[in-house]
DNA sequence: TTGAAAGCGCTAACAA
DNA sequence: TTGTTAGCGCTTTCAA
C-alpha cells in the first residue's frame, strides 16, 4: 500500500496540514519539525498521490491558452487534431482551453492575441511564435510573471520559453537528401522548391538538404532553392520549366525537393508533362493531400513531422504541470522525423 | 462546470446512490425512477468524472498479468522499456503488475505461467502468444471467465482475445521491398535471411518482401529465404557465401534482407569481405545493436515496429479499462511501420 | 427499493 | 506556527 500524508503526519506527531506545508513549501513551519517531516517522508519514500491532488485541483478554474498560425493549411489540420484530443482530456478535468488563431503575417496581430489570452487569465501558454524581437520580448514578459510558455513548431531561442516542441528542420532536410541520393542517376538534376524566404523552418530544411546532398552526391546538379511562397501556380511553373529543361526517362529520373507547400502545383506539372515515371518527388508533411498524391504515384517520399504531437503534447505538458504538479521539461523536445512511403502510410 | 451525480440526483429527486445504481446497473431500481434518471442524465449530458471513480478504485486490489517471450533478445529490451514505464504509472495507482517470462519454445511452459497468473488473481492479461491450439483455447477460457486478454506482437486470430497490439508483418515486408527496389541495379541479387520457419512474424515478413519485390522489380534475382534460426554464425556463413558468389562494387551493390536476427553475423561477413560499400542491408527492429551497425555504415534501412508501444499500450489499455471504465478497443491496433536511416534515428 | 454516510488522498480556509 | 475541517466526485456499505 502506498504511503500517504496521514502516515507521515502520524509518524512525525503532527497534522496532515503541517506535512502538506512542509512538502509543498507553503507557510511557515518550525525548522525542527520541517526537518523531521522531510526525513520521515524520505524514509517512507513518499510519493504524492496524483488522484488526490487532481481531485482538489479540479475545483479551481484554470485556463491554458494557445496561439496557432495559418490554421487553414493542411498541415495545421493535423496539428488541430492533436489540439482537439488534448482539449477533450483537459476539459474533462474542468480546465479551460482558449485557442486563438492568426492567419496573416502581422506580428502585432499575434501579439495582441497573446495579450488577450493573458487578460482572460491564462496561467500557461503554448504558442507558434513569429520570429520577431517584439514577440520574443512578450514571451520573456510572460515568464517573468510566472506564466510558462512552450513554443510549438518553430522555436524562439534565447528567450525564456520553457521548452520547444517541434522538428529539427535542418536534420529533416538532411534526411531528405539521404533518400534523394538513392533515387537519382549519376549526374542527375534536382530542383529545390521552397516556401517563404523568411520562414525559418523552410530555410533550414533547404539548408540541410542542400548541404548534405552536395556532400554525399557531389555529382548531382542542384537548382534552387526557389521560393514559391506557397503558391501552387508558381510551383507549377517552376516544376514545368525544370522538367522541360532537362531530359529524363524512368531509368534516369529527375528529382524535385519541396520544403513547403507547392506540392499540388508540382504534381500537376508532372502530370501535364506525362512525366510521373521520370520525376522523383520528396516533400514534407503527412497531409491528406500529400498522401493522396503519393498513392497516385507522384510522390516518392514524404517526410513527416508529427503534427499531431505538436498539437497534443504542449497542452498536455502544461496541463500535467498545473494539475498533477509534474515538472515541465526544459529545452527541445524534437518530434520524430518520419519517413513515409505509400507502404507505411495510413 | 461539469455535471455531477449529485446534480442528477437533485433533479430527479432521488439520492446519489440511486443514480449510481441506475447508471452502472447495480441493484434493483423502480422502473419509472430508472427511466427518469436515465433521461435526466442524457439531458444534462452527464460524463462520469474519471478522478472520482479512480480515487475509489485505488482502494481495491487489482492485478494485471503479462506474459512475455524470449526477453533476452534486443528487441524485447525495447518492449521491456514500455513495460517498465507502464508499471510505474500503474503501480502509482495501486494496481499490481505481474510479469512472467518464458524463454524456451515449449507451449506447455507458457500455458503453465498463464495459469499461475490466473491463480494469483489477475483480472486482465496481456500475452505474447504461442501459435498453438492449446494456447488459443486457454485464451478463450479466460474470456469466458470475464478476463480480457490482449495479444501482443503476434496475434492469435479466431480466439476471443479482445484486441491485438503489434505490427502488420506482411506489410512491413512489402515496405522493405519498396526500399530495396531503389538500392539495387538492374539484374541485381538479393539474399533473404530469415529467423525461424515456425515464427509467423518472420515468415510473413518474408512473404511480403518476396511477393512485393518480385512484382515491382522482376529483374532482380532473389535468393532464399534461408532460416538462420537467430544464429549469428549461420547468418555469417550465409552472407559470406552470398557475397563471394556474386561480384559487386559500390555502383552495382548486392542486397541483403533480414527478417529477424542474424544482423551482427551478416555485418561481420560484410566487414570481413571489405564489402561495406557494395552491400545494402535492410533489417528489422530498432535495437541498440542495429542502430550501432547502421551508424557504422553496414545497414541502409531499419524497419521498426515500435516495440516500446507494444510493451506500454496493452498494459495501459487494460489499466484504463479497469480503473477509469474506458472501453477496450476491439480488433487490431497496428503499430507504425517505421522507416529508419542514420538520419532519423536517435 | 431507496437514502444516508463513510471514505479514497489531497488542498485550503479557518481557528487556535 | 500549527491543527481542524470541509470538501473534490465517486463507490460502497449499512440501514431503513
Amino acid at each position: 500500500m502506498k504511503v500517504t500524508l496521514q502516515q507521515i503526519a502520524d509518524k512525525a506527531g503532527v497534522s496532515r496540514g503541517t506535512v502538506d506545508r512542509v512538502l509543498n513549501h507553503r507557510g511557515k513551519v518550525k525548522p525542527e519539525v520541517n526537518e523531521r517531516v522531510l526525513r520521515i517522508a524520505k524514509e517512507l519514500n513518499y510519493q504524492p498521490n496524483k488522484l488526490g491532488r487532481a481531485l482538489v485541483m479540479s475545483r479551481k478554474k484554470m485556463k491554458i491558452g494557445m496561439l496557432l498560425q495559418a490554421t487553414d493549411t493542411p498541415f495545421m489540420q493535423t496539428v488541430m487534431k492533436g489540439v482537439q484530443d488534448a482539449r477533450k482530456e483537459i476539459e474533462a478535468m474542468n480546465v479551460e482551453l482558449l485557442v486563438r488563431e492568426v492567419s496573416d503575417q502581422k506580428t502585432e496581430k499575434a501579439v495582441r492575441e497573446i495579450r488577450e489570452l493573458l487578460d482572460q487569465g491564462c496561467q500557461a501558454l503554448a504558442v507558434m511564435p513569429k520570429n520577431t524581437e517584439e514577440f520574443a520580448q512578450l514571451i520573456n514578459e510572460c515568464s517573468l510573471q510566472g506564466i510558462p510558455v512552450i513554443t510549438v513548431n518553430s522555436d524562439l531561442e534565447n528567450t525564456s520559453r520553457v521548452c520547444f516542441v517541434g522538428q529539427d528542420a535542418r536534420q529533416a532536410g538532411r534526411a531528405a537528401a539521404d533518400l534523394m541520393r538513392e533515387l537519382l542517376p549519376e549526374g542527375g538534376h534536382v530542383l529545390m522548391i521552397s516556401g517563404y524566404r523568411h520562414n525559418r523552418s523552410h530555410v533550414k530544411r533547404d539548408e540541410g538538404f542542400r548541404e548534405e546532398l552536395s556532400r554525399i552526391r557531389p555529382d548531382l546538379h542542384i537548382e534552387g532553392p526557389f521560393f514559391a511562397n506557397d503558391d501552387e501556380q508558381v510551383s507549377f511553373s517552376m516544376a514545368s520549366e525544370f522538367i522541360q529543361q532537362f531530359p529524363a526517362d524512368p531509368r534516369h529520373p529527375l528529382g524535385i525537393f519541396l520544403s513547403a507547400a507547392g506540392v499540388e502545383g508540382t504534381c500537376q506539372a508532372i502530370s501535364s508533362c506525362s512525366a510521373s515515371e521520370s520525376v522523383r518527388v520528396i516533400c514534407y508533411d503527412q497531409t491528406d493531400e500529400n498522401i493522396r498524391l503519393m498513392k497516385e504515384g507522384y510522390i516518392r517520399f514524404i517526410i513527416g513531422q508529427d503534427g499531431y504531437r505538436q498539437g497534443y503534447e504542449p497542452l498536455m505538458l502544461l496541463f500535467s504541470w498545473f494539475f498533477y504538479g509534474t515538472e515541465l521539461p526544459k529545452g527541445e523536445r524534437l518530434t520524430e522525423i518520419k519517413i513515409k512511403t505509400s507502404y507505411n502510410i495510413p
